[in-house]
DNA sequence: CGCATTTGACCGGA
DNA sequence: TCCGGTCAAATGCG
């Protein structure tokens, strides 16, 4: 039998573990030859790991076991966010989920649903979770009483050939345009690991992600996003006013993802799912979003990519902001799709990062 | 030509 | 009846 220990617990105890895991090899490595990257690399995950850590606690505290653990405990406490930034996430309680109805009206009452916020830096540029890893197709947009910018809705690219019922709506903050609440409906069921949509998880992957012509499309959004969203903040909000972004970035997924190959290892943060969230746990957290709930863009990332072009292009029109990633789709996310039990998450998960598992 | 976005119409819940 | 959400024809883009 397994302990009691509640999915929260399981997540706090792996994400001490973790950063102590990394405060050791920080040691380690503050004797050795390492980079300075390395070592910033140790710090944030060390950080990250902690915040969450945190997070765990503030939310276990806040909503105690009411939330259920077993089947909230996904939701996301945001792992991402840190320093106690405002709650990113807020978790439509419904989670009932079972995208399994046919019945389309149904299926979207039933559907989870969660928000997250992303900051666009607008004086660097664009953010870094252009994408989450999903394909998007926008499908409509309102004018929302009461909001200044119009909401955009968004489906799954593949929905119609994947019977993948997943959703976002994108909405531009009224307070602080630079921030867009994303609000994520239903959980993925498209499996697109064939596109191989690497993830953006550094810098570095997106930079070369970027530069291949295969991710122009992208770019070119991305940039659209940036331009339009400088355009809109440094001339002046009312342009945008109708124009909305929409950005189409969405975040979470984006993050996680693990680069083969490479070090470093992006764990889902939250994903997609809401319920994740802790599942997962361990990991880490793209140091380049460990900060906060929001996403920033980063001038990193920038300079991989809008920088590089112009990212001045329209800065008179504000073409609406596009979906980060329509023909890449997916990513390795795609594992992500889990479920509420911990048990199942397994796949490839970490758990025993530090020699822990339960 | 295929696929994505735009945008007004339509639908359904409150 | 209002309003949020979705549909689908028109349009654009590569």
């Amino acid at each position: 039998m397994e302990p009691v220990w509640s999915w929260e617990q399981k997540t706090l105890i792996s994400e001490l573990i973790e950063g102590m895991e990394m405060a050791k090899q920080l040691r380690v490595n503050l004797g050795a030859t390492s980079s300075a990257e390395t070592r910033e690399a140790l710090v944030q995950r060390i950080l990250s790991s902690y915040e969450k850590a945190l997070l765990i606690l503030k939310w276990s505290g806040s909503m105690g076991q009411a939330q259920g653990v077993g089947a909230t405990s996904g939701v996301p406490e945001s792992p991402i966010s840190i320093n106690g930034s405002p709650g990113s996430e807020d978790f439509d309680g419904g989670f009932r989920d079972n995208q399994d109805q046919q019945d389309s009206s149904k299926k979207r009452k039933t559907m989870p649903r969660w928000t997250d916020k992303v900051k666009v830096n607008f004086e660097t540029g664009l953010e870094g979770p252009l994408e989450d890893g999903y394909s998007w197709r926008k499908y409509g947009q309102k004018d929302i009483l009461g909001a200044r910018y119009p909401r955009s809705y968004y489906r799954c690219t593949y929905r119609n050939t994947q019977n993948c019922w997943a959703t976002k709506q994108v909405q531009r903050s009224d307070e602080d345009p630079t921030i867009f609440e994303i609000t994520y409906r239903g959980k993925h069921t498209c499996f697109h690991g064939s596109q191989s949509v690497p993830q953006p998880a550094s810098p570095e992957k997106h930079e070369q992600r970027l530069n291949h012509h295969n991710s122009n499309h992208q770019l070119k959004q991305s940039q659209e996003i940036i331009s339009n969203s400088r355009a809109g903040l440094l001339m002046n909000n009312e342009c945008l006013e109708n124009k909305e972004i929409a950005s189409p970035f969405s975040f979470p997924s984006t993050q996680f993802g693990c680069m083969k190959g490479n070090d470093q290892c992006f764990p889902p943060l939250m994903l997609d799912e809401n319920n994740f969230l802790d599942g997962f746990s361990s990991s880490f957290i793209p140091p380049s979003q460990a900060e906060s709930n929001y996403y920033f863009i980063s001038p990193n990332r920038m300079n991989n990519f809008g920088d590089v072009h112009n990212l001045h292009r329209s800065e008179s029109d504000l073409p609406e902001l596009q979906s980060a990633n329509n023909s890449a789709a997916n990513s390795p996310i795609l594992n992500l799709d889990f479920s509420l039990d911990p048990a199942e998450i397994d796949p490839n998960f970490p758990f025993d990062t530090a020699g822990f598992s339960f």
